[in-house]
DNA sequence: AATTGCATGTAAGGAGTTACATGATTAA
DNA sequence: TTAATCATGTAACTCCTTACATGCAATT
């Protein structure tokens, strides 16, 4: 089958400059699939720092397929039909192409800061809550994140990309450490801010 | 002027649930003024943590003048027209309700966290620019919230806000500080890569 | 005379989520 | 038999950014 020779409406309201299209590439470039098993590799590997929805996915890999970048073969397993992608060579240059170019860095956006910030018309109980909530998720985290390192260092050995996929974790790990730091002062300010309150 | 009488099409395009319109409220409970000077001063005080554009900004303030929840006023400082809006009561309200409900914390998206993931298909060597440019810019702003941290200290003396201002610039410093610790190991992990290609 | 800053706004479109609709297969 | 998992896809909508259009005032 040719790109863009699937039948049905055309999909080209899906991202030009998304970075969901380079996710599906090096995904794919790693290993081919179906679009739903994207999203559960992305849920797996690189959840905690990226997330993809099937609303966005679908389009993408349809609108991909269309330009050549992947290839969608049609597997039937029993009744059930099922419509794997990989890569192209032309994905591949894609891939490679966006890996070069500098990474832009996403605005963030923090609705807790916005809520220390706004203390003056806040509660300091809830305030209280929502921080201990944050230590909270930050402890969850760090202990996912060893049992993560753990089991990829158990199952990939002496794979060159293992220190790069630690990377990724220990990113999230040092980050949750800097949160629960932020944490224990954050509850400070607020114990002392309810105590010269009396 | 009562609520909605504002002559001109509907503005009911903006954000319904967004958190614009809390930063909007937020700020005008502060301070009242003009949608350009929230503008600066969401860019001044909160701009590392939370961004606003005009295109938001302007038909969300609209939208919570039709709502009654802040009002607007013209002033005119010779033959320059301004206009400035004050939070209303209803609209000290509805913040105070939006403070007291838990933190949404937005799916974080980390490109260069991408790009070190994709290592197989990525050129080392401009991994290792993207690493240096993200410790450069995290020592930049390091030394930025050392700035900010003394020029609030000083402006603001005994305010009782002062503790949870400062608050939101150590979460800054500390996710810089957790970032830089994280390039370092991020560029080991490449140097190593680099000598055993040899 | 030109540039920068103050100030208001709109139009278009990109990116992304949520909810829905559908159906087969497998395990409890 | 019921629930969970595998699997595909669409529709509607929100949020948000970028680029544009306009004009006055102050500074260089």
């Amino acid at each position: 089958m040719t790109a863009g020779s699937r039948s049905g409406p055309d999909h080209r309201q899906a991202a030009r400059r998304s970075r969901t299209r380079f996710v599906v590439l090096g995904l794919l470039a790693q290993a081919p699939g179906s679009v739903y098993g994207l999203r559960r590799r992305i849920a797996e590997s690189i959840g905690y720092f990226w997330q993809e929805s099937y609303g966005q996915l679908f389009p993408t890999v349809a609108l991909l397929e269309a330009e050549g970048l992947v290839e969608g073969h049609d597997v039937l397993e029993g009744k059930r039909r099922r419509r794997d992608y990989a890569i192209t060579l032309a994905g591949r240059v894609a891939l490679a192409g966006w890996l070069r170019e500098p990474p832009a860095s996403q605005p963030e956006r923090n609705e807790l800061l916005l809520k220390v910030f706004f203390v003056d018309e806040a509660d300091l109980e809830a305030l209280r809550g929502f921080i201990a909530a944050a230590d909270e998720e930050a402890r969850a985290q760090l202990e996912a994140f060893a049992g993560i390192e753990a089991g990829l260092t158990a199952i990939l050995g002496a794979d060159p990309r293992l220190p790069f996929w630690l990377l990724t974790v220990r990113y999230g790990a040092l980050g949750a450490e800097a949160l629960r730091r932020w944490c224990d002062e954050a509850l400070a300010v607020v114990a002392g801010a309810e105590a010269s309150r009396e």
